[in-house]
DNA sequence: TGTACATCAGTGAACGCGCGTTCACTGATGTAC
DNA sequence: TGTACATCAGTGAACGCGCGTTCACTGATGTAC
């Protein structure tokens, strides 16, 4: 039953990928490593070829969630790299479509509460994933090495890691979706 | 064993009370009824005497959680009502103390990825709670019935929840602590 | 290049454990007369 | 006010279930000669 290399890189990386949809859509508590694995096609014994705990995958699971998200909104920007992108940026975080698809969301959002109750490497990566998103929307205001644009940017991604959390919480459709708009303009102005 | 109306109705109240810390400190899918009961100095057995699931006992440990953290931010702002005491009570929201006592803090930093995730009365509690606090902020800068002032409490609480749950995600004390003051400084800013 | 052997990805059963929930039981409280 | 009985808060064992993790096994892949 043994796999070539290639194949077996490309399981470990569809076993973190399936995770990170997991975990970021049902919780990480709630998702049982057999569920993980099913959704791969495979049997759960074989977990442990790939990884040495669960803990290590959620780890790993942050850190793809978080490339995704990145992909995401950099493809939001249409590759523009100015300010007159911030808005397509933000606009694409705080959109109806990101609060109602989670499972392919910012894992900050979709499993902060539980990832500050990680392990020390689950912690670890979930603070490369806040400075890697602070980085990306500190280079819409210009050099992200300022200090004046990382500072809104740490405003703005805490504006709207809250902003998705509370308007996924809010089940009127209206009221949700009103709360996005009004951080979103927000966020825009305070810069 | 059976106990009088009024020491039924305070067990209950503790039960309660006992399950919002837990749940805030180590999340809800982690904290088993047979902790919150222990907490209380009871057997899991009589926990069916007073709620009928785990359920209900998570919507009741929302609205708990976030009538003490509203108590703690109007006893922040020393019980003056204008906009001079909004500084003091986003200070108290997002202080290195609130940062760190996640117990007795907002429900909605540290279990918001997981009420998301509740059933509808748990969502439903948890909306009230946004909309509870939304209304404590607006209350800071004028009148809460104002469209305007309610706008800017929602864009405050979606930074100050956000912020909270990123500041307990960076381990490093003190870019943790420069996060909370950046967006403390900006929010006030902001109105 | 071909052969012999070591490696190891994946299977499926099993491990101990804790979960939410149920239940028979106890005995103090509340109620009806 | 006093008595007899119904109620029910709390106990502790048990229910079925799913969890993370381990393990003996299989057989294709990788390696050494």
């Amino acid at each position: 039953m043994r796999k070539s290399r290639s194949e077996t890189a490309e399981t470990r990386r569809r076993i973190v990928e399936a995770a990170a949809e997991a975990f970021r859509a049902n919780g990480i508590h709630a998702t049982g490593l057999a569920d993980v694995m099913a959704a791969v096609g495979l049997s759960h014994g074989g977990f442990y070829r790939h990884f040495d705990s669960k803990d290590q995958l959620v780890a790993e699971a942050c850190e793809a969630g978080t490339a995704s998200v990145l992909d995401a909104l950099a493809a939001a920007a249409g590759g523009c790299e100015g300010e007159e992108c911030l808005r397509a940026v933000v606009d694409a975080y705080l959109s109806p479509a990101h609060r109602d698809a989670p499972a392919v969301g910012c894992p900050l959002a979709g499993m902060g509460s539980e990832l500050v109750r990680g392990d020390e490497n689950t912690r670890a990566a979930a603070a490369r994933s806040v400075d890697t998103l602070v980085t990306l929307l500190a280079e819409r205001v210009g050099n992200p090495e300022e200090e004046a644009n990382r500072s809104w940017a740490i405003f703005a991604l805490s504006a709207m890691v809250g902003a998705l959390t509370l308007a996924r919480l809010i089940a009127d459709p209206v009221a949700s979706a009103a709360l996005l708009d009004e951080v979103r303009q927000r966020i825009v102005v305070a810069r």
